[in-house]
Formats: structure tokens, C-alpha cells, sequence
RNA sequence: GCGGGCGUAGCUCAGUGGUAGAGCGUCACGUUGCCAACGUGAAUGUCGUGAGUUCAAAUCUCAUCGCCCGCUCCA
């Protein structure tokens, strides 16, 4: 089989089909985005619903939610968005390269840059940066850096139509804030009982300071995350079964298994607020082959609704800045925090706690991307090149493609009537046009698992081609039992 | 942000200062009748964008936008 190793390749496919295409592009295109095509969304609503039936679905302890983009500001300051999710970067004058400016060594130092939180930007602009003895980790060249310069990781709106009370508002960096902030309401409403999940899609947006390759890394993403609440000591358990379940998940929609791989967080790359992490790689073809994050599954512990309970303490302080958080101190945590406004009563245990939290999240343009290249494959069918996308039936935008084999003999009108048919079940395409040989190929390129042909014995017996993407294979089928045996081999 | 490469039809690309092209694809008609077939015909271009040089710019110069590769960055 041949391999897929160019971006470029499928790029180009994605063009081509209708899958993928710049933004803007006949202005000529803006950075970082893009819209997905006829194909494109059908597949990327496809990947959407497959994690939403399997995460939320077909389970008894997970139940959905659908946020807003805009939150109260103070969330994003209970969060530590707000004050972590800048950086204050300086720029080497000799090599230009921009380093973050709390990662730069002393000339003397032998140990390597520690990696650190984001910094708060106010506070460390404040400061006095001394770069003079710092070095370049490129070049080498000791104290020849530019002024710091802060880096905001956090796209900024206006709320409100008179600009002069307008606010300062965040479009969400996470759908999973909005998950923590329903935490209570979903408690209160949903019968749920520890231990239980809340699951979100949807859009978040984050300022990168690079993009990088295709839809891999954009500025503008949709996320697939679940806030898995549970009892701090079934943690680690529950850790390893969403760790588990995550990575089949992948597997059962047709990633190969020698293209995916888990990879632990060091203790030193952890996030302020996991306890444990680990990404679920994809071996993607750009760069020298890397593996690149699709999920990351990470043990929140109780630290968002903790700081969520300071944050409902520190909302007269809101009030009283002028709605600049950035003026204000989240308050103190209480005492007894674990009895506060967003902590669980274990009516068996007669007892409240925070509970821990369990959280993959998945990205789903990058997943869509995953699974485009994964399902990409070129063969050598008589001396000409087949180029075919073997997409799990699941996630392939066209399920069933309909042929009547010639225009005419009512060979189109019986096969309108399958076509029709189908389409209450499934997403099924009709196309009377040219070759069939042609018209195979095609579908093949848009990953469509089966095609059915009305042809001259259909007249006859009753009975259709029944062809299969994968292996070419025709097979005839009775009409009366066509879309059983299809909605069997779809499973759906 | 840096360095390198690139940008001409939907795709792949040719075109080094003088009338914008090819292959594939798309569409129509005919033919064929199960794997990108054949014939005839047709449509499709801000040559990424903007300035400059020139009698004349896809071609030379500058700026800018976008993409890819490598750095850097990635809570």
C-alpha cells in the first residue's frame, strides 16, 4: 500500500473533494483559518457525533451540556486564565529568537530552564526585567535581548453596544470552564449521582503565538471535552479507565494502531492544576513524521471548583473594581471549603467533598485531520492509481452512493427510489453521470463505503450490485432486503 | 518572530519583457454498458494583492497577504 507522507497531499485532496478550504480565500485567505467543505462537514459532524454516542450515549453516568462563548469575566479570573494565560517574551537582537523571558538562564547557571506557569502580565511587567546576563538558548550570546514584550493568549471582545460601558470580555480558551460554572445547576437538575460526567463540543479560541500545519494547530477550534467528576481517592482508577476508553475510541473508528501511541506528562510539563497527564498521539505526516497531540487526559483533581468557590467570594470585589479583574485579588479559600456552594453530599457516606475531576480533551479538527490521513491510501488497480479514503462507515461523509447503470430502460427512476429510500436512514448521494467506472472512483475518493447499481438484471430479477470501496467487491442483493442488509453492514 | 521554499484554470504544473497554455478534472451531446473507456463540443484566469520601472510586466524591483518546511512557541 502505498503511504501518505506529504501534508501537501492531502491538502490538496481536501481542496479538490470539497473537504477543507482557507478562509477567505478569495481575499486571499486569513492566517490560521479555514471552513470545512460539503464533504468536510459531514465528516467533522460525523467525528462529533461518534464521540458524543460513545461518551455521553451509550453511557449511564455522563450527561451533555451546550455553554456560551462568553462568560462572566470572573471565570476566566477563578480559572487562572486570566492572570496565567499570557506570556512576556523577549527577543534575542542577535538571532532573533523569541524566548519566554521567565525561561532564560544566567550566564553562570548550569541547570537547565525550569518549565514554568504562565506568568501573571501585569505583575511581571511591573518588574524590571535584567536581561543583561541572560543568555540566548540559540546563539548563545549573552544579553542581547529586546525589551520584554507581553504575549496575550486570550482573544478579546467588546460586550455591550455603546463603546463607552462596553466591557472587556474573553472568547473561552476551554469549553471546560463552562462545565465547572454548571457544575450545581446540572446536580440540582439531572438526578446525577457521584460518580458522573459532564460532556461539551464546541468552539474555543486561543491565541497562538505559532499555527502550525493545516487544521492542526489554529487559532479558532472546536473541542470535544468531558469533566469526569469523581470521589478524591477513585481518582487514579477513574483516570485509567477514561485514559482507556479514549484510546479505543480512536482505534474503533479505524486509526491504525502503529499510528497512535499515549505519551505521559513529565511532573515538570504538568499543567498548574493536573495531577497526572497524558496525551493520546497521532502520528501525523508533517514535520519528520511527529507525533502530535490528538487528546489530552488529565486529572484535574478538585482545583477548578475550588477556585470557582473563591471566585463566588471575590464577586463584590468585581462590583467594586469597575469590572477590571485585573485590579482584583481572588479571596482567600474558606476554611471549610469542602462544605461550600459547589461541593457534593455523598447521601451514603453522609458526607461532603469536592470531588476530583477527570478530564480528556479531545480536539476535534485535529481528530477530523487524524482520521483523513489515516483513512488515506493510494493502490495500483490494472496500471492506474486508485486514490481512496477507507473512512470507518461511522464517520464517511456518503454513506451509500446509488447508480442506475445506464439513463434509461427506468433504470434512473428505480434507482431515485432506492436513493430516496436510503435517505431516511442515512446520507445517501445519486449520481447518473457518466462511467460507472468513473463514478466508483469517485465515491471511492470521497470515502463513501458502498456503492449499489441498478442495472439490466434489476429488471429482470430484482436484485442490485451491491460494491464495496474497500476490496471492489460486487455482490448482488434482493431490492426487498437492500436496506437491512446495508443498515447491518453500516451499523446504523 | 526568524531562516528557507513557494503562489499562473477546480487540481498538478509549463510559460525569463511582446496575443495566457497543457494534462487531469468539470459540464453538454452521442456512443458504450461494471471499475478513472471513446468521440465531438463547451465553460472556467483580478497570473495571490498593491505600487514602481518600461512603449509593453505572469516575467524585473519593492511592499504586502497566504501556504509548506525548519527553528521558536504551545497554559
Amino acid at each position: 500500500m502505498a503511504k501518505l507522507t506529504k501534508l501537501d497531499d492531502i491538502v490538496s485532496l481536501c481542496k479538490r473533494r470539497g473537504f477543507i478550504f482557507q478562509s477567505s480565500e478569495i481575499y486571499g485567505g486569513l492566517a490560521s483559518c479555514y471552513d470545512y467543505g460539503p464533504l468536510g462537514v459531514e465528516l467533522k459532524n460525523n467525528v462529533k457525533k461518534a464521540w458524543w454516542k460513545n461518551v455521553v450515549q451509550i453511557r449511564d453516568d455522563v450527561v451533555g451540556l451546550d455553554c456560551s462563548i462568553l462568560m462572566h469575566p470572573m471565570v476566566w479570573k477563578a480559572s487562572g486564565h486570566a492572570d496565567k494565560f499570557a506570556d512576556l517574551i523577549a527577543e534575542c537582537k542577535k538571532c532573533n529568537t523569541r524566548t519566554r523571558v521567565d525561561h532564560l538562564k544566567d550566564k553562570d547557571a548550569d541547570q537547565a530552564a525550569e518549565h514554568t506557569e504562565h506568568v501573571d502580565i501585569d505583575a511581571a511587567q511591573a518588574q524590571s526585567h535584567d536581561l543583561t546576563g541572560k543568555v540566548c538558548p540559540k546563539c548563545g550570546v549573552v544579553g542581547q535581548f529586546t525589551e520584554p514584550m507581553p504575549f496575550k493568549l486570550m482573544f478579546e471582545t467588546q460586550m455591550g453596544a455603546n463603546i463607552d460601558d462596553s466591557m472587556t470580555m474573553h472568547l473561552r480558551p476551554e469549553t471546560a470552564q463552562g462545565i465547572f460554572a454548571n457544575f450545581r445547576n446540572v446536580l440540582d437538575t439531572a438526578r446525577v449521582k457521584i460518580p458522573f460526567g459532564i460532556a461539551q463540543i464546541g468552539k474555543s479560541f486561543r491565541n497562538e503565538v505559532t499555527t502550525k500545519a493545516f487544521i492542526f494547530r489554529t487559532r479558532e477550534f472546536e473541542q470535544a471535552e468531558l469533566e469526569f467528576f469523581c470521589e478524591p481517592g477513585t481518582d487514579d482508577e477513574w483516570f485509567e479507565h477514561w485514559k482507556e476508553a479514549r484510546f479505543n475510541w480512536y482505534l474503533d473508528h479505524g486509526i491504525k494502531k502503529e499510528n497512535l501511541r499515549f505519551r505521559e506528562h513529565d511532573a515538570d510539563e504538568l499543567a498548574h492544576y493536573a495531577k497526572g497527564c497524558v496525551d493520546v498521539e497521532y502520528k501525523f505526516p508533517f514535520g519528520s513524521g511527529d507525533w502530535q497531540e490528538l487528546e489530552g487526559v488529565a486529572n484535574r483533581t478538585d482545583f477548578d471548583l475550588r477556585q470557582h468557590q473563591r471566585g463566588m467570594r471575590t464577586l463584590n470585589k468585581w462590583y467594586e473594581s469597575d469590572g477590571d479583574i485585573s485590579k482584583i485579588e481572588l479571596a482567600d479559600e474558606a476554611e471549610e471549603y469542602f462544605k461550600g456552594p459547589l461541593s457534593y453530599f455523598d447521601d451514603q457516606q453522609k458526607r461532603r467533598y469536592i470531588p476530583y475531576v477527570i478530564e480528556p480533551s479531545a480536539g476535534i479538527d485535529r481528530s477530523a485531520l487524524a482520521f483523513l490521513v489515516d483513512a488515506y491510501d493510494e493502490e495500483e488497480v490494472r496500471g492506474e492509481t486508485r486514490n481512496l479514503l477507507r473512512f470507518h462507515p461511522a464517520l464517511a461523509p456518503v454513506k451509500v452512493a446509488v447508480f442506475p447503470l445506464v439513463k434509461k430502460e427506468g433504470m434512473p427512476e428505480i434507482a431515485r427510489n432506492i436513493c430516496n429510500d436510503f435517505k431516511k436512514y442515512f446520507n445517501a448521494f445519486y449520481d447518473q453521470k457518466g462511467a460507472i467506472g468513473r463514478r466508483y472512483r469517485r465515491q471511492d475518493e470521497a470515502g463513501t463505503p458502498y456503492c449499489i447499481t441498478i442495472d439490466g438484471q434489476t429488471l429482470e430479477d430484482k436484485t442490485v450490485t451491491l460494491r464495496d470501496r474497500d476490496s471492489m467487491e460486487q455482490t448482488r442483493i434482493p431490492t426487498d432486503q437492500l436496506l437491512t442488509q446495508i443498515r447491518e453492514k453500516l451499523g446504523m
